[in-house]
DNA sequence: TGTACATCAGTGAACGCGCGTTCACTGATGTAC
DNA sequence: TGTACATCAGTGAACGCGCGTTCACTGATGTAC
């Protein structure tokens, strides 16, 4: 049983009181993480702000990489609702539209939430393993809805073609790409898929660089506007024309 | 005086093993990184591999959090030094093939050393703050030197005029980019400023996703293939001719 | 060249701390009849 | 509705561990005369 199922149900009051109390660790792991990095994250720490001796949290958790876990998962599905809010607040058929609302949701979290942003985009933690089973499908939320935008956006012939002098996409990363149009049923050709595989990289490298400090503390100041035109240039490499 | 200083001079036979021990140290203690992440670095465990009781350690590190600045002006040195070499293999005035070398060896670099890469590109180890005074400098090296590339290009003309609709460059930006180009003596105009900037957070995001593992398991096996793909979009991207 | 002293490297014990995890326990909440 | 029992939540003590840092100390290496 999940915890959604659970707390809809709303079953028994102990059930009810069960699902609290994991969503209470859950939220002040969180701010735990805000705090101290995913790496410091303690158990204990984390039992003594739920108000409970430490062991006890052993009735809700198994072990410090299972709140991890769960930690990684919430975070996931943050990003994920948000990021789906705000395409889905966008018109089907804007296309560009669509990928701007994208990048600007997943830059407003990760500078809300930088702890947990660098929880699934940071440097891994050491010693933790994610479980695949349990973090692959949330974790791959909001790749999959770019990856809709842009193919929705190749079906309906609202690519620009290709500017320039045309790339060689060697055998190795064809087959790749291959690969990946099969898995997830896309029409786009190989030379719009690399060109989103890189628009998805540096979207998430312009974030980082944000969230991790990286431009330094005094250069660029109008942050907002660098990353919009950011955004503009890679809605360009895409192929996605304005207003489409 | 620097550690280079002293080992330069080769001076008394004390100060030798003084720089010998302290170039120890720093080469442990980056293994120890290694295996278990800037977090988790411990002065202890740091000894023990040296050989040496913990309190010894002292002697030539004021604190752990010391330790840590050396191994970050380390790790920029070391990225430093590939970076330049590689580029410097290229004859001055092939800008594309000046960039292509600079982000294939950060690449190269960032796969050889992770967890080194981490500490300088990934999430910020919590409770430690980098002294800006002594990292600055190694720490801008390899900016410095893309800049540098792409100025030199746009001064000698050779980088491509801007294709596509005219972007239009907010003024805070413009303020951004005016405050950069004067710092750094730059020539090139706003455009391709805030397109080499797009460039830089690209290729970083890129190696990232990479050494992060954000690409999954199975996706993308040709990854060199993939991330030199990237490099000619990017080189397209900031404007740079093929051979020029 | 030889002696007396100062400097330095490294030792080992100790400090106080927080961690993850286990375990036997006490009450409170639920369930079966 | 009431009693007897089972389930669960939370307690508190304990385990063994590793950490950063301090401090008085022993020898070895250097320096001044």
């Amino acid at each position: 049983m999940t915890i959604a199922d659970s707390k809809a149900k709303l079953a028994t009051p102990r059930e009810r009181a069960r699902s609290q109390m994991i969503a209470d660790i859950v939220r002040l792991g969180r701010e735990h993480l805000a705090r101290h990095g995913a790496a410091a994250l303690s158990l204990r720490a984390v039992a003594r702000d739920v108000g409970v001796v430490s062991s006890a949290v052993y009735r809700y958790v198994e072990s410090r990489d299972e709140l991890l876990t769960l930690l990684l998962i919430d975070g996931y599905n943050e990003l994920g609702d948000h990021v789906d809010a705000a395409v889905d607040a966008i018109a089907e058929t804007d296309y560009a539209g669509r990928f701007k609302a994208l990048g600007l949701a997943v830059r407003a979290w990760a500078l809300r939430e930088p702890a947990s942003y660098a929880l699934l985009f940071g440097s891994p933690v050491p010693g933790y393993q994610a479980p695949g089973e349990r973090t692959t499908v949330p974790g791959t939320r909001v790749i999959l809805r770019l990856v809709g935008i842009l193919d929705a956006a190749y079906r309906s012939g609202a690519l620009a073609p290709q500017q320039g002098p045309a790339v060689v996409i060697p055998s190795g990363l064809a087959a790749d790409m291959e690969a990946v149009r099969a898995e997830l049923g896309l029409a786009a050709d190989d030379e719009f898929l690399a060109r989103g595989v890189l628009v998805w990289t540096s979207l998430f490298g312009a974030v980082s660089f944000e969230v991790f400090g990286q431009y330094g503390a005094d250069t660029f100041i109008a942050r907002e506007e660098l990353f919009e035109h950011h955004l503009s240039m890679l809605q360009g490499l895409a192929g996605l024309r304005e207003g489409h």
